[in-house]
Order: C-alpha cells, then structure tokens, then sequence
DNA sequence: CAGTGGTCTAGACCACTCA
DNA sequence: GAGTGGTCTAGACCACTGT
C-alpha cells in the first residue's frame, strides 16, 4: 500500500443508477471501462493505456470521442498524457507527510537540519531548497490580520522553493513583521545557517510555542501548475500558517502551496478543554 | 481578430514573451483572456460568459475550440457551466472552517450540540447530518493499523452525510473496534444523543484527549463526485482522524471526504519538544 | 420558441518520441 | 518514418433553460 490515505469512501449504486449506465454517452462509457481496469489493476500503475486512435478503433468511434474519454480520466488525476509517447496510469508515490512536529526545537537541535530536508532525506531523495527572494511588501489582507499589523505597514517577504531529487513540490512565501526582522539576517540573508529559521528567530527572542495552520485545497492557477511542473489532474494544498510565541504573539506567517499528490499534513495535537482559542 | 477583452495596455514585454503568447493556441488565448477578466473584475463572481458560440464568433474560431477554451478554465475550478443557462464565474462563499477545537467536551458541553451544526449555524445555515448506515465490516488496512488492530477483525461502520441548506458538503465513515462498541448505541443506533458520538464514547470510558488528523487532497472520485454534487474543476480534502484517549489508546477512526470549495482545516496547537511522535 | 451547453463525426495538420 | 498526443474545423443532433 503506497498511499498515505486510504481508498476513498465506498457508496452504493442505485438501481436507477445502473440503469443510467446504458444510456451514457460513449465518452463516457470509455472512461468508465478504463477506469475499472485501472481499479481491478489490469492496467497497473506506469502502464500505457491504448492509444486514441486504438480507443476509437476498438469503440468504433471519432478519435475526437476517444479522446475526451482520456481527457475525464486525466482530469480525475488517474492517469497522465505525454506528448508523443502515450498516456499513462499515474502511479502514487509515498506522500511526504508534513507533521506539525517539523516545528520543535528537539528536531531542530537534534539534526541541525531542517525538517524539510530531514522528510526529504528519510524518503531517500535528495531535498534542495532555494531562498528566490527578500523584499519588503505590504502584507496580503489575510497575513495581515494573523499578524496582527496594519495593512499599510511593511513585511519582510521570503520566498522559498523547495526541491526533491529537482523535482518542485513545495513554495513557502514567509511574511516577517519589519519590527522584529530589521538588523536581522532574516531581513536579508538567503542562507540563514543552521537550525534555519525558527533558530534565527529564538536569537531574536521569538520562541516558538504554537503553531496555527489553516487547510484548503485547490486547484492550482497556470502560474503554480507552471512553476511547481504540476499536471492536469492534480490539485494543491495550500496551508496559512502561523507562529506564536510563548506569550502567543504572532511573529511570523508562511503561505505554503504543495503540490497534493507528493505532500500530506499528519497533525497530532491535544484536546484542551480550556484556553482554546475562541 | 477580435478580442472579448479591450486591447492590454502597453506594458514591456521580454522577446520570450511576446513569442509565446504570438504562438499560444487560439483556445488557450480565449481562456487567458477570460480569465484575465474574471482575476480582473470584469467578469465579477455569479456573472454569464459570452455563450461558445459567441466567442466562436468574436475570435473567428469553430465553436469546439471556443468550448475548449471554457473547458480549461472550468479545470481550474473558476467557472461552472449550467447545461442550457450558460458558463458563469463561480463565487468563493465563505469556507466552512473546522477547527480542532470541535471535539472539545466544553464546547460540546456548551452547547448539547455537535460541532458541525454549531458550525453551520454559524453561517445562518441549516445543518443537517444523517447517519445512513452501521455495518460490521473488516477494517480497511490504514484504519487497521491505526486502530490498532487486526486486519481480519472486524469493526463497526458508521456512515454520515452531513448537509448545509440541504446541500451535501462532507461524507464520515467512522470506524470503532467491536470490542469498545460492543453492547452500546454504537453499534446500533443512528441517532446518538445529545453531545453526540464523543459523549457516548465518554459513556464507555474512553475520553477523548489527543486526536491525530492526516490530510490529503484529490480529486474525487465519480461517486464522490455524484454524492456530494462536486462540480468539475473542484477537489476534496481527505481527512483520516484518529481519537486517543487519556491514556493514547486509539479508539475510533473516521474518514471525511469534504468538497474543498466549501470547507477548510483550521488547527492550532501547541509546539512539543518531547514525547511527539516519532 | 430561441438560445444554451453536451456530445459526436470525419476529417486535417502539427509537435513530439523512439527506433 | 511510424506512431503518439495536441489542436483545429465545420458541420450535426440532442437535452436543457428560459420566455
């Protein structure tokens, strides 16, 4: 089993429904057939499946026809089309799974490596990741607000790319308020030595003591489909996190996109049954 | 040739760009030109798009190539065409947000009433959950091992629709060890009571004090799709939530399956520098 | 009813891959 | 060069929505 989360939720068939099955249109019809053998496993991950003009042939359809019943199956994410050479089912590689423990400080000293690279390295790949740029933006209206500062003031925004085995599967956009990053190497160093950031900001005062981290999935824009090589069919993660010190300020936001079919988040946390937020 | 949008300003151009938008395909013009409009505000959220046979007309193309253009934007999840209506811009309403705080016994305790209808009423919604079957099946291998038991065994099967204004927005699949619901509603009843499924969890000793939440995103399935009334272009956020008790025992697990344009993730917890997971 | 999207046909040319 | 997917054309009929 290669995948983090398992089969997704059974549902019956009506009989209404089955009866519907004879009336769909071919399309259709060639999209469930190669769905099934691609969920009976007669077509394996990795395997090509028949070319558009074979579909047609066998359907006895336009190749137009055939074509649009590869089309659904790629927009479900099941399989994958390569100019030139065939369409592929998509396999399922092993999910990096990003937990909320990525943050403690034990890891952090523990490794003196950051956690992306540690989750990285434990999949035996090989993790790079890459600062593309400082500069100092006014904040995004929902950065803003996590940040507790105003929306005309200033933010230090890094922007970070992260890389396994060069293949894009995560961009993280920091946001820093100008007060507490100013004279500081997160203001204006790409390389921010060992420990990484969360270290940088413990010499600044910063504790980090809770974490914040909002979930939302989407489909990526043509910029994030460009950027992070993702193909039709797959959607993103895209987490608003935020660090709170000790005295749960806020001192730092991160809007990370992540690339769905390489990253999963696995959260564990207590239940409190007071101080929760309101 | 003409264009549904005004000519762009003058703006600099590298040589690169000028080349690649000079040799993009005429549909992948008319969708970056509606999708321009819409990210523009031209095309405001809930407005018609020129029908495909207008846009065939004003960029001199067939009509499929023109539909080629609205099928692209309608994979990226930003419009939703209506058979016979017309394409229209989809609108973002205000993501339902589930925090880790609803399992909580004070908020349960507060209110008598579960979380999600909290939630929803919220949003001056009318919640709805129906529980719409309890079988006895073998676990799914990832729910096994995370409950801690055995493949072979079996479990209790709870399957919930939950609804907004009637509307499906997520599907629970709970699963609970024989053994703990042996002999309680659990395993029989569909309608649980007042403080519902933790309160009678808490009935039979098992209170809720960690949970763990892995989270994936895909694209759903044709069922999924069916079941909860997912548009194209839209994914689901997969949840697989574990609940430990006091002493870090698993006692249930439950797999959500959630339209991702209506509900997002929110967690807060604290930074753990020993005793988190490996 | 006219207008819309949904589907299909039977061609065509191009760009890409691989032997 | 043969085979593949990517794109396009100029039609056609159907199912659905509104007035």
């Amino acid at each position: 089993m290669y995948r983090l989360i398992g089969e997704p939720v059974e549902m019956v068939m009506t009989s209404d429904e089955i009866e519907h099955r004879e009336a769909r249109p071919p399309s259709r019809r060639i999209a469930d057939d190669l769905r099934a053998a691609i969920q009976a496993g007669e077509l394996a991950a990795g395997a090509r499946l028949p070319s558009e003009r074979e579909l047609a042939r066998q359907y006895s359809t336009a190749r137009n026809t055939a074509r649009e019943a590869l089309g659904i199956l790629q927009g479900e994410g099941l399989v994958i089309a390569q100019h030139g050479r065939g369409v592929f089912v998509r396999d399922r590689p092993p999910l990096m799974r990003l937990g909320a423990d990525r943050y403690s400080r034990a890891a952090r000293e523990r490794t003196g490596v950051s956690p992306f690279r540690l989750e990285v390295m434990k999949q035996g790949r090989t993790p790079r990741a890459e600062c593309r740029s400082i500069t100092r933006v006014p904040p995004p209206a929902d950065v803003a607000e996590r940040l507790d500062v105003d929306e005309v003031s200033e933010v230090i925004r890094r922007e970070n790319w992260y890389f396994a085995d060069d293949e894009p599967v995560q961009v993280g956009v920091t946001y820093i308020p100008v007060s507490i990053a100013e004279g500081s190497p997160l203001a204006t160093e790409t390389q921010l030595g060992r420990g990484s950031i969360y270290a940088r900001f413990e010499d600044l005062g910063h504790v980090i003591a809770r974490i914040r981290e909002e979930v939302s999935a989407r489909m990526p824009t043509p910029e994030e489909a460009r950027g992070l090589a993702i193909p039709p069919g797959v959607p993103v993660l895209e987490v608003l996190h935020t660090s709170l010190d000790t005295q749960r300020r806020p001192f730092e936001v991160t809007r990370f996109v992540l690339r769905a079919d390489r990253n999963g988040l696995d959260y564990e946390m207590p239940i409190e049954d007071s101080g929760g937020v309101p």
